[in-house]
DNA sequence: CGGGATCCACGACGATACTG
DNA sequence: CAGTATCGTCGTGGATCCCG
């Protein structure tokens, strides 16, 4: 990841590669699916996603901002406020995100039928 | 990736985590690509992969097997002969994939102006 | 509240050599 | 031809502390 996206030095690199190395991060996707219906602030994407330290949500943020898909808004304000939202750029990618979620959905209930996946919604 | 995916120990684990852990090797999305439209020998994804080496080749395909999304078929003949196809449920993954690669290629294309800076709306 | 800085663990990924 | 074995690197991701 990182690294200039457009690199592509060799023949192979094709948009497969590119986008995979844009939402490829750990928590790139879910932070994306997360800001398709709303625009959300640091913390509230930090509770949507209790796992992830704020050293990590904060990189990949930066990296998604960095690659034209996420916009920051701050406001200079006493206690800081930080707002996150998809650019025109970042709104190209809903439809694929929504199906990865969908075919990942899908294949958690078929791989283990017995897990009990929730089918959440984000905020929609 | 790997370690179970069906494991999500937390509710956040959603089917835009899954897929990504399912297609999110480094080489997953452009083997899944290549096998999309027709069975490739070992030797032939690698001719189609030339910066990948042996042992990722074998990992990655491993993996994808491992998935269910993949399928290996050996020809127990005197030159080894080992084929690779999508599973019915790798298939499944097609129309995903041509989107992976549809959005990379444009976002490919659109990268080099510059920065990428969306265009902000200063409305409020 | 939002994030930077630092340190660290681990696994992905890579290079090379060997083999049935 | 299609792997496997071994070793090494390096980046990703995590924990913790500190700061405006």
């Amino acid at each position: 990841m990182r690294a200039k996206i457009g690199q592509r030095n060799d023949h192979t690199f094709c948009g497969v590669e590119a986008t995979l190395e844009v939402i490829g991060g750990k928590w790139k996707g879910v932070i994306l699916y997360h800001l398709v219906p709303e625009t959300l602030r640091f913390g509230e994407l930090g509770k949507l996603m209790p796992k992830i330290t704020q050293r990590m949500l904060t990189r990949q943020l930066r990296e998604l901002e960095g690659d034209g898909l996420v916009h920051r808004k701050v406001y200079p304000v006493v206690p800081p406020r930080v707002e996150y939202s998809l650019t025109e750029r970042g709104r190209t990618l809903a439809p694929l995100i929504m199906q990865l979620k969908n075919w990942g959905d899908a294949y958690l209930s078929k791989e283990q039928p017995g897990t009990g996946f929730d089918t959440e919604t984000p905020g929609d």
